[in-house]
DNA sequence: GAAAAGATAGTAACTAATTACTATCTTGAG
DNA sequence: CTCAAGATAGTAATTAGTTACTATCTTTTC
């Protein structure tokens, strides 16, 4: 099971646990500012031994930026599956996703972190291509609540999805603000009440 | 007028100055990567001369989040200011909040990047500071706001302050990641729309 | 015994902070 | 007013400590 403390793994499961090891660190550690020895400590190996089996930590952020990627939307997708309602779907999602990162608090640190940075590295462009998929299974989910009748053809697509990502975020956070991640889960049932219902609501424009 | 490139200021001014150069700087770099050598080039000063008005860089980050404290809730206690309907209140403070972060956008960065460091700095204090008074302000509205029928009594307090906060942190996160500020306030009104559609409809609960 | 994985011991570049020294401004005595 | 004396601000060079990365030797595994 533990294979972070085992010695002399094949390559690959190496690099396996080298990317976990880098999440568990980014769930209390900035990502900016986890380096490589610490990384190569969490795993108790020495730092120079990571360069074995990645060419440079560019590259350990890019394969920590592809687990992410295929995780997070692998659960999204399963989640929102089989669900006929497009708006139930859109509430599965919303919950697959604050489960996910509740469970992997440094999941959307190294998202973040790597966004805010100006210069475009490959881990940079992972991110970006996340949430560009992730934003357009949204309009479709969106459209075909249109469809159906579950939301008022009216409804502005771009701010539904906007917010929909946002009301995320915004929860993400405020639970690494305050530490609890737990804080993310109670809150979340609640916050997305008001979300479905902004965009349910026909009345009250203007 | 451009301070910034003359000598010799004096040490108060040379401080604000100093400041200004970070807000600056994390407009397009993660605070985490500004060094003080890249301050004082920004400002046209060597690097140790930094060391002449702050005590070390930490001292340098305090004094830029008090600056970003005092500017953000003059300016969202300004925009509520004299407004009698707690709602119109909150859309102004929305509104306003959205203004000050597309003017500054390396103020959010530096409050963000701060508050989700795992040591508590002094400076991570005062960014907690100001998103406690942040919160009381906007308790103080709903409440009010409940009061003269503006919004549900039923209304989930919490979640919907919660959510208010969050949708602007959205909002700021998907800017800062297409690093297109007026992207913000181009989304902002649709957003808060659906934001106040959600807060004030009491139908389809479940 | 050969190849893969790890340990050990480096290096060059960078960072915050310090220091000895210089330039500029301010002030008060003559 | 004037100009020396002190105070203030800035420079350039240097420090100790980190960081990503590498070269070489050792161990493990098949």
């Amino acid at each position: 099971m533990d294979k972070a403390r085992q010695k002399n793994l094949p390559a690959e499961e190496r690099r396996n646990v080298t990317v976990e090891a880098v999440i568990e660190l980014a769930a209390t550690t900035n990502p900016g500012d986890i380096t490589t020895a610490a990384i190569a400590k969490h795993m108790q190996l020495t730092q120079g031994a990571l360069f074995r089996h990645f060419p440079n930590k560019e590259a350990i952020w890019q394969a920590v930026m592809s687990w992410v990627a295929e995780r997070l939307m692998s659960r999204i997708e399963k989640a929102a599956k089989g669900i006929k309602s497009p708006l139930e779907a859109m509430q599965a999602m919303f919950m697959a996703h604050i489960d996910f990162v509740s469970e992997h608090p440094g999941a959307p640190r190294m998202l973040f972190g790597e966004l805010q940075g100006a210069k475009a590295t490959p881990a940079k462009r992972l991110a970006h291509a996340l949430l560009k998929h992730y934003a357009e299974h949204l309009y479709e989910l969106i459209d075909a609540a249109k469809s159906c009748g579950e939301l008022p053809s009216g409804l502005d697509n771009q701010a539904a999805a906007t917010l929909f990502i946002g009301t995320i975020q915004g929860l993400i956070m405020q639970s690494l603000i305050s530490g609890d991640m737990e804080q993310m889960r109670r809150a979340a049932p609640g916050v997305f009440a008001i979300y479905r219902r902004g965009i349910i609501c026909k009345e009250f424009e203007g």
